[in-house]
DNA sequence: ATAAATGCAAAAAATTTGCAGCCGT
DNA sequence: ACGGCTGCAAATTTTTTGCATTTAT
């Protein structure tokens, strides 16, 4: 993504171009994994922690990041370029593999149907763990 | 679960059988429910939340607990009594609907064979978010 | 007896909030 | 000029660690 593109995503968005904003939009959609806040912070130094927050909780607000969890705790961020997927992760090394699809209605619809509370659900979190296969060969 | 039976429970893991556990064993079992160490602490008060933390994270090697994470970041600890399972949560009231069951196989394998880096894939996290009826006509 | 478990205090890690000043529009 | 955005400091929240004491086996 460069800068001129960069500033009118943001634009068309609402929001206001600042340097920390299309730096850090820059940065997630050049790393292509989630990456957590202070990883992003590490990233682009010169812009503070706090701000990294903000900027990534304003993007997930207008779609332009979407939150990940794995197993640890720690949020991270992806760039929501591409459509929804999930993720697997190497329980030994951490490698993140991106999977391209999700039957994410099928999923849904199944969920929907074996839940007698629910009336509408429209969003799913789905994470596989297991060994990538260099750690495997070790 | 009873008293008696929780010692043996815990005697047949391995575990000390303590006050604590047992309390907390039982408060667990009760709920029914994925609880933060936090909510567990508030049920079986005059256990410090360490202890909780400590018994909470020990369960889970043991296999007697398993984590839960929505999308509030909290780690939630639900006795592992029932087979494996996914639940919805309503995004309005917080809600939790437990599902019956998972067609776990299926979908880890299928994520394996779309994923050309990973070896095995053994477990994954899989969490619905929609509206229960009740906030629906609201 | 001995090793493990608990409680208390304190630290660490992750994230949020308040507020004054800066900057994009 | 106005309102939104940023940085700094400080507070919160969640979880972990160290250590002395207690307790289960």
């Amino acid at each position: 993504m460069n800068r001129g593109s960069v500033d009118s995503f943001l634009r068309a968005r609402g929001l206001r171009v600042t340097l920390q904003r299309v730096r850090l939009l820059d940065a997630l959609a050049d790393l292509h994994r989630p990456v957590s806040a202070e990883e992003l912070h590490r990233e682009v130094r010169a812009i503070d922690v706090v701000t990294v927050y903000r900027v990534l909780q304003r993007f997930v607000n207008e779609g332009i990041a979407r939150e990940v969890r794995f197993k640890d705790g720690v949020v991270r961020y992806e760039f929501a370029g591409s459509p929804h997927h999930h993720h697997v992760v190497c329980t030994k090394c951490g490698l993140v593999d991106e999977l391209q699809s999700c039957d994410a209605h099928q999923l849904e619809a199944h969920a929907l149907t074996a839940s007698k509370r629910f009336a509408q659900i429209d969003e799913h979190a789905l994470e596989f763990f297991g060994t990538c296969t260099s750690c495997a060969t070790k």
